[in-house]
DNA sequence: AACAAGGGTTTAG
DNA sequence: TCATCTAAACCCTTGTT
C-alpha cells in the first residue's frame, strides 16, 4: 500500500556528509520509582506509584511516573492519583510515594558527570535522559559504539545500581527511537542503512515530536504509518503544521536530523502551584511572594538574570493563560519578580469591573536570561564553546 | 526584510 | 470521573527598525 519513492541511493546535493556520527541516547529506567527502589530495596517487585500531591485533598493529584509493574496493570504518567489506586486497590504492598524531586536530581548529576566523561560531547536533556556523541571515540565504526554502549550500561548498573536503556544512531532522533524501542533495560543499534527499515511501519505517534494532536491530523489525512509521512507531498504538510514544522516531521520521518549534540542552558524558569481553593486575585496574593522567591533564588543560584517576567494562571476548566513583561534590563531581585508578577496578576484578573478571572492554578515565570558575571568553581562554564 | 515582544498551543518527561 | 509540575519549541500577530 505505502509507495515508497525513498531508495536506497543518497540525494544528490551538494557535500558528502562528513557525518558519520554515532550517537548515543541513554535513558534510565522508570527513573524516580528506581530512585525510591534504591533507598528501599523493600519496594522492589511492588507496584510504585510517584505521586504530586496538590494539597486539594488528601488524595488529590496526580501520577508522575510508575514502575513497570504498575505500568502494566495501567498505571500512566498524568492519571489522577484516585485512578491509580482504584487501579492497585487488590494489590499487596503497592506503594504511593510523593515525589522527591531533590533527591533524583542529586543521583541524576552524579551520573550525568560519569558520562559526560565518557562522550566527544555531552548533551543532558532531563532528568533522566542523556545524549552523548560518540563518533571520534569510536571512529565512526558500529562495533565500536556496542562495546562503548555496552560498557556504559554495565558501569552504571554497577556504580549507580541503575538500569537504563540505550539507543545508538547516526543521529539524535534515531538513537532516541532506538533507545525507546527497546526499553526497559535495554539496548538496540539502528545504523545508518537500516534507519529506514526501522522507522517505516511504526505508527507515525511513536516518531519523537509528534504527539496526539498532531498524530490525529495525519491520521485524518491518510497518513498512520512513519513511512507514510516520510513521502506525503511537503506543501500538503507545511499547509498543515507550517512552513517549518511540516517540513521538518518530512524529515524526521526520513531520520533525518542534523541537531548537533550540545550542552544546553537554561532558558526559563518557573513555578506553578494548586490553589487550595480556586480564586481570584484578591485570594491568592500571599501566595504569590513565595514564588517569586523561589524563582529569585534560583536565578541567583544559578547565576542566571531575567528580563522577561510572567504569570501563568490555570482556570477551573484548565486553560492556561499568560501574561509577561519585558523589562530593559536583566533582574532577580525577589521584590521585583514579586511586584511585577503582581502587577500582571492585577491586570489579567481585570481592575475595572470585568467579569473576574478565576484561577485553580497560578504560577510566575521568568526568562529571557542574560548571564551574570563570573562564577568560580565551574570550568565548563565559558560558554563561548557556543556553536550555533 | 529582519527582529522583538506577547499570547497561545503542543510536546516531552 | 479527575485532571502535577517544569521546560522547550513552535505558531501567529503586532509593532519597530
Amino acid at each position: 500500500m505505502l509507495k515508497r519513492e525513498t531508495q536506497p541511493s543518497r540525494n544528490s546535493l551538494g557535500a558528502s556528509s562528513p557525518e558519520q556520527r554515532i550517537v548515543l541516547c541513554i535513558d534510565f529506567d522508570y527513573f524516580f520509582a528506581q530512585c525510591e527502589e534504591l533507598r528501599n530495596p523493600s519496594l522492589k517487585g511492588k507496584p510504585i506509584v510517584i505521586c504530586v500531591y496538590s494539597g486539594r485533598t488528601p488524595t488529590s493529584g496526580a501520577v508522575s511516573t510508575a514502575n513497570y509493574i504498575a505500568r502494566k496493570l495501567g498505571v500512566k504518567s498524568g492519571i489522577p492519583i484516585v485512578q491509580a489506586m482504584k487501579i492497585l486497590k487488590d494489590q499487596k504492598g503497592a506503594a504511593f510515594i510523593p515525589m522527591d524531586h531533590e533527591y533524583y536530581e542529586t543521583l541524576s548529576e552524579e551520573i550525568m558527570d560519569s558520562l559526560r566523561e565518557r562522550a566527544d560531547s555531552f548533551e543532558q536533556v532531563s532528568v533522566d535522559e542523556a545524549f552523548l556523541d560518540i563518533t571520534a571515540r569510536s571512529h565512526s565504526d558500529y562495533g565500536n559504539a556496542e562495546i562503548i554502549g555496552k560498557e556504559i550500561k554495565e558501569e552504571i548498573r554497577e556504580r549507580h545500581g541503575l538500569a537504563c536503556t540505550i539507543g545508538i544512531g547516526p543521529n539524535k532522533l534515531v538513537s532516541k527511537m532506538a533507545a525507546d524501542s527497546a526499553k526497559p533495560d535495554g539496548f538496540r543499534i539502528v545504523r545508518p542503512n537500516e534507519v529506514e527499515q526501522f522507522l517505516k511501519d511504526l505508527p507515525v505517534g511513536k516518531l519523537i515530536g509528534i504527539g496526539p494532536k498532531t498524530e490525529k491530523t495525519l491520521n485524518q489525512n491518510g497518513i498512520k504509518t512513519i513511512g507514510h509521512l516520510a513521502v506525503f507531498p511537503e506543501d500538503k504538510l507545511s499547509e498543515l503544521f507550517g512552513k517549518n514544522l511540516g517540513p521538518l516531521f518530512r524529515r524526521m520521518a526520513r531520520g533525518e536530523d542534523n541537531d548537533p549534540v550540545r550542552e544546553r542552558f537554561p532558558k526559563q524558569f518557573s513555578k506553578i502551584i494548586t490553589l487550595k481553593e480556586n480564586a481570584s486575585t484578591f485570594n491568592f496574593r500571599d501566595d504569590v511572594e513565595p514564588i517569586a522567591k523561589v524563582l529569585s533564588v534560583k536565578l541567583n543560584q544559578t547565576g542566571f538574570k531575567s528580563k522577561t517576567i510572567g504569570i501563568i494562571v490555570i482556570t477551573p476548566e484548565l486553560k492556561t493563560k499568560t501574561r509577561s513583561k519585558t523589562l530593559s534590563y536583566p533582574t532577580s531581585s525577589e521584590e521585583e519578580i514579586f511586584s511585577i508578577a503582581s502587577q500582571l496578576f492585577q491586570e489579567a484578573f481585570g481592575s475595572q469591573g470585568e467579569e473576574t478571572l478565576i484561577a485553580r492554578r497560578i504560577g510566575v515565570r521568568v526568562a529571557n536570561f542574560e548571564e551574570k558575571t563570573k562564577r568560580v568553581g565551574d570550568e565548563t562554564e565559558s560558554l563561548s564553546k557556543y556553536i550555533l
